[in-house]
DNA sequence: ACCTGAACACCGTTCAAGT
DNA sequence: ACCTGAACACCGTTCAAGT
């Protein structure tokens, strides 16, 4: 990281990296605009010329974890790919795995309502990428497997427990090792995914 | 409430419910301890004769939610008793209803980590009563019906659930109307718990 | 175009008094 | 015992310049 110009556009990636660093430092509470830049080593004001306020500040870190959240649940799936069980498994895990790789990422994408007004277009459209994911594989649950319900519902429980998962073991509320992530999810969404195809 | 004098510990629940009113307007992040203190019309270092500082008051504001939660939880069980598989879809509704019906108390006991240096034993206990409410119904599950694995994992397969679908709902990540949130639980938990039961 | 500096209205918290 | 008032070090954001 260089301390003293920034041309090209590198100041708004440096702003970004230093926010991420700062929010997995203290969370995102206590995150402020002025040490992000001071980390930088620029004037606080300087943030406004890549980002509209603090809001934008984080809503960029919010889409670019999603962006990176998407394309990891993607290339697991693709991996576990064709056997519907298996991609259901995979699609879990990669989410989870995201979410404790990277915690300060996930607190800020699920954290604070950052898009209340739809401000940030771009956002939106990363999570429903993500959403999307999950409403196919609903989707092939109904024509190649056995579930009876309704497309939307099964991507609510879907979604729910990944949600929930990585939210309880991110909070420690699960005393579980990053090492067994894998086991560890595999088995509290086995019911889950059971249920789902019939 | 009167806004002149208050005496007999009545500041310390006219601060609880002012806080309680300003997390409903405007959410977590921008709670502030000053404006919580001018709206029950006392100086703001007056709140420090009853909360050690912002964070305590917040404490106070989620234990008290957590209190309200478990006593709801408690009554729809009781109401569904004896049939585990009736007890388990009255407690999931509890929690999601609580959930909507009081979405201030839900973000503030789901949201800023404030217990964690375990400065609020008292705020742990409550989540621990409503964990516990959980762990004897998977027990059950054990018991009384065919589900297989370990009581931890089939407890964070419902809280997840349970969790998962109020956040998801409180977010309008899902279209549904208040006097809908029965029927959609019930539906959207029953792979779950129809994949505890066996 | 990009960054700075001073200023404004706020905030949480501390100190020292007031009744 | 309970509340106040002034002060401190911070914050996000605006305005007006500087190169």
């Amino acid at each position: 990281v260089t301390r003293d110009t920034y041309h090209h556009g590198d100041l708004r990636n440096a702003l970004l990296e230093a926010a991420v660093e700062l929010l997995g430092e203290h969370g995102a509470e206590s995150f402020t605009l002025r040490e992000a830049a001071r980390r930088v080593g620029v004037n606080h004001r300087a943030v406004y010329r890549h980002f509209e306020d603090k809001t934008a500040l984080l809503a960029a870190v919010a889409e670019q974890g999603y962006r990176e959240l998407v394309a990891q649940m993607r290339a697991a799936q693709a991996k576990a790919a064709p056997e519907l069980e298996r991609e259901l498994h995979a699609l879990a895990l990669a989410y989870v795995k995201f979410a404790l790789a990277q915690p300060a990422h996930f607190r800020v994408m699920t954290g604070p309502r950052l898009n209340e007004d739809g401000r940030f277009p771009e956002l939106e459209r990363a999570v429903q990428d993500g959403y999307a994911l999950m409403v196919a594989l609903i989707e092939r649950a109904k024509t190649e497997g056995n579930y009876q319900g309704r497309i939307e519902h099964g991507v609510v429980a879907l979604w729910s427990a990944v949600y929930g998962i990585a939210m309880l073991t991110l909070q420690r509320r699960v005393p579980i090792e990053l090492r067994d992530v894998d086991k560890f999810t595999r088995r509290v969404i086995a019911p889950t995914i059971r249920g789902l195809l019939g």
